[in-house]
Parts: structure tokens; sequence; C-alpha cells
DNA sequence: TCTGGGGTCCTAGGACCC
DNA sequence: TCTGGGGTCCTAGGACCC
């Protein structure tokens, strides 16, 4: 008998977005190694390769000089923002044609429960279809790993790509994912993986080793075994929540600058323009903060953050900057040269959330429920003696 | 020819209160 | 006179992801 209460969660990979974009919008770079990235400069890092530079170890977050050390020719360019947003748009209602739950990861993937669409026809026919739809209607290429879990469905859509189409089931965890390394487990980056690795946790099977159990909870503590442990065999969330990001926990912008900063004058002037522009985010999306962060990094790249909180939730320009400027003057060390700065706002509400003010009626139905609930501790005392019971102050 | 920008979440330590 | 312990909030830093 079939197990009613599992799920069939596809999450749905763009397959180098950045750059299928930029070949819908000048079809002249399909074929050849291009990246994305700032045009005309060897400063900065690529966001984005395409597979032909791929083939030449180019990757993303590579640094753009060493980049053009592998390929000279190397072809970098930048597109506005705005064109990823509308084949996201169009991607992800192409998807909602077969299951309005759906929750979006990122600008280029998303996880889709398609539990019921897969009552009426078989999911490896929904994923192929969807797969051949994106591609003819949208030159959109993608992944699609299908699994019980979000967690194991995201592992399963990066095992194929380009155009990848994998099926993850629980009993097919230890055949597929066991013989992978440790560093392709979702949620282990290039700071712990190297430290597993070094002791010898090197698969996926040597972290699931009951034997190894100890040594690793020792290098990377309980809290990441047990994540590790928990969603490789299937035991996390198979939940798709449309809202899960409804809500932002923070708004922030930063810049690096090709020529360093040194004078408190101009990084006012450039946290100001910062300001701006988050101040501005914030209203457009109709929230309230209450911390002001700003960000410091100095030439040998040493990062710190100072952060305050605003005596009320605002949206005001004046308030924020103010806090701005303070952070800067109490923390900037003008005998260092900062390469980059930036603005952060958090504790973010909805305007119908906000704490009700302490206004006139609030304090006054406050008060009221003080003087009843003396009065009821009053009358018990008086018929039970002092001691019965008493007010906690 | 060094190291982007925008996020989320977690943790350790200190302050403060009872 | 000499110093508990739990809870909560806050800050700074850091890991990770796309």
């Amino acid at each position: 008998m079939k197990e009613n209460n599992v799920k069939i969660i596809f999450h749905i990979d763009m397959n180098a977005f950045f750059c299928s974009v930029a070949c819908i919008l000048d079809p002249s770079l399909r074929g050849i190694p291009f990246a994305i990235g700032r045009e005309g400069t060897y400063k900065g890092v690529l966001s984005t390769a395409s597979y032909e530079a791929r083939a030449l170890g180019i990757h993303s977050a590579m640094p753009v000089s060493d980049a053009y050390h592998l390929c000279k020719n190397l072809k970098v360019i930048h597109i506005d923002y705005s064109y990823y947003e509308k084949y996201h748009y169009l991607f992800v209602k192409l998807i909602r044609e077969y299951t309005k739950l759906i929750e979006v990861a990122s600008i280029d993937e998303v996880y889709a429960d398609m539990t019921e669409a897969s009552k009426t026809k078989h999911p490896l026919v929904l994923a192929k279809e969807i797969q051949a739809r994106l591609l003819k209607e949208y030159n959109l290429s993608c992944s699609i790993g299908i699994a019980p879990t979000l967690f194991l469905a995201k592992m399963a859509s990066d095992l194929k790509k380009p155009l990848g189409l994998t099926v993850l089931r629980k009993r097919d965890v230890k055949e597929i994912l066991y013989p992978l390394s440790v560093k392709d487990i979702y949620g282990i980056g290039k700071r712990t993986s190297p430290t597993l690795i070094q002791a010898g946790i090197k698969t996926i099977a040597d972290f699931m080793n009951e034997d190894n159990k100890q040594l690793i909870i020792d290098l990377v503590g309980l809290n990441t075994y047990q994540y590790v442990v928990s969603h490789i065999l299937g035991k996390s969330s198979n939940i798709v929540d449309p809202n899960r990001y409804a809500n932002s926990r923070s708004i922030s912008t930063s810049s690096t600058f090709d020529v360093y900063k040194t004078s408190l004058s101009d990084m006012e002037y450039e946290l100001r323009g910062m300001t701006r522009y988050v101040v501005s985010r914030l209203k457009d999306e109709q929230y309230y903060a209450k911390t002001v962060t700003i960000t410091l990094r100095d030439s040998d790249f040493n990062t710190i953050t100072r952060q305050k909180k605003l005596e009320e939730f605002s949206q005001d320009f004046d308030e924020i900057i103010a806090i701005v400027v303070e952070l800067l003057e109490n923390y900037v060390d003008l005998n260092k040269q900062y390469r980059l700065l930036g603005v952060g706002l958090s504790g973010l509400v909805k305007k119908d959330k906000l704490p009700k003010n302490y206004d006139i009626f609030t304090v006054s139905d406050v008060m009221k429920k003080e003087i009843i609930i003396d009065s009821i501790i009053h009358s018990f005392q008086e018929k039970y003696g002092e001691n019965v019971i008493k007010r906690k102050k």
C-alpha cells in the first residue's frame, strides 16, 4: 500500500540563468565562452559563466582577472537586473500552470509541490514537459530534481546539469548520495568541508557512518551534524510554502570602490546615497525598520559591522541617516583606507504589524485593568487574610 | 591584473533582570 | 561579604547560498 503522505517535490533550477537571459537578448553569445560581471574592468568577480566558459575552468565568484588569465578573449557583459526579473516572472508563471504550491528560493530556482499534478500525469512526464516548454517558449534550460523532501529535491537537481532530470527516492539515497563528497551537501560550504575532509570524512557515506559520529560532532557541532543526518535521511521538511519569504528580514546595499575612501566627508557622502536607496526601498515595500547597520571594509579586507537601534520603528530618512552618520563617526578609523561601505536596515515590520503606540487610551485601559486586579486581590485578602494572595510586583 | 552584492540564519558573549 | 542561575535581549561576526 502506498503511503498517502509522501509528497512529490520538484526543485527546478535554471541552468546558468543570467547567461541564458544574455543569450536571449543577444543570440550571438550562443556557443561562446562569456560571463556576467562588470564590463570594461579587471576588478570584481563574475556572477555567472556560460557553459563554454566553464569548460575552461571559469566559474561564478571567480575574480575577473583570474578568468581572463584562463581565457584571454573572454567576453564579460553586464545586463540590467530587470531583465532577469522579467524572465524569472515568466518561468514562475509557466510552472504555476501546474501547481500553485510554489516556493521561490531565488531568482533562478523554485520548489514546486507536484503531488496533486502527479495524480493525472506521471512526474517524469510532467518534468520533461516543463523542461521542453521552458526551452521552447523562453529559451531557458533547467535541471529538475524530484524527491519527497525539499532538501533531497535540491540535491537531486544538482546532480545533472544542464537539462538534467533526477529522481531521488529515499530508498535511493545510499546508492546516489552516499558516494558524493561532503562538499556537495547543501549547507556545507567552503569553510566546513575542508575541516571534514582533512579529518578523513570525505564522502557523505563517511559522514553518515555511525562510527564517525563523535568525531564529526567535535568538528562541526551537534546542530550541523543533526541537520545533515536528518536531511540526508529524508527527515526534513516536505512543505512547499509560497509565503516563506513573503516578508523580508533586511534591506541592504553596499559598494566596493575602485579608489579607496579615506576622508570622512567622502564616506559620509557615499553612505548618504546608499541610505537614500535603502529608505526608498523600505517605503516602496511598506516596511518600517528598527535597526540600522553600517559595514566598513578596509584595504586589508577586514570587515566590521556596527548597528544601532532607532528609538521607534521608522521609515524616515532624516532619522535613519542620523544613526548612519553617528555610527560612521564613532567607528571609522581615519588611519585606514576603505574599499567597501554599506548600509542595512533590519528589524522590519509592515505598518499594520507595528506595535501599538502608548497613546492616552491604551494607558488608561492598562490602568483600568490594574485597578480591577487590585480590587479583586483586596477582596480576597479581606476574606481569607493578608498572606493568602499577594500581587507580584 | 585578488577577493561583488544581496540575502538568511546561527552562535557566542555580555548586559540586565529576577 | 562575595557571588547562583535562568531567561531574554542585544551586538558582532561568520557561514552559507545564489
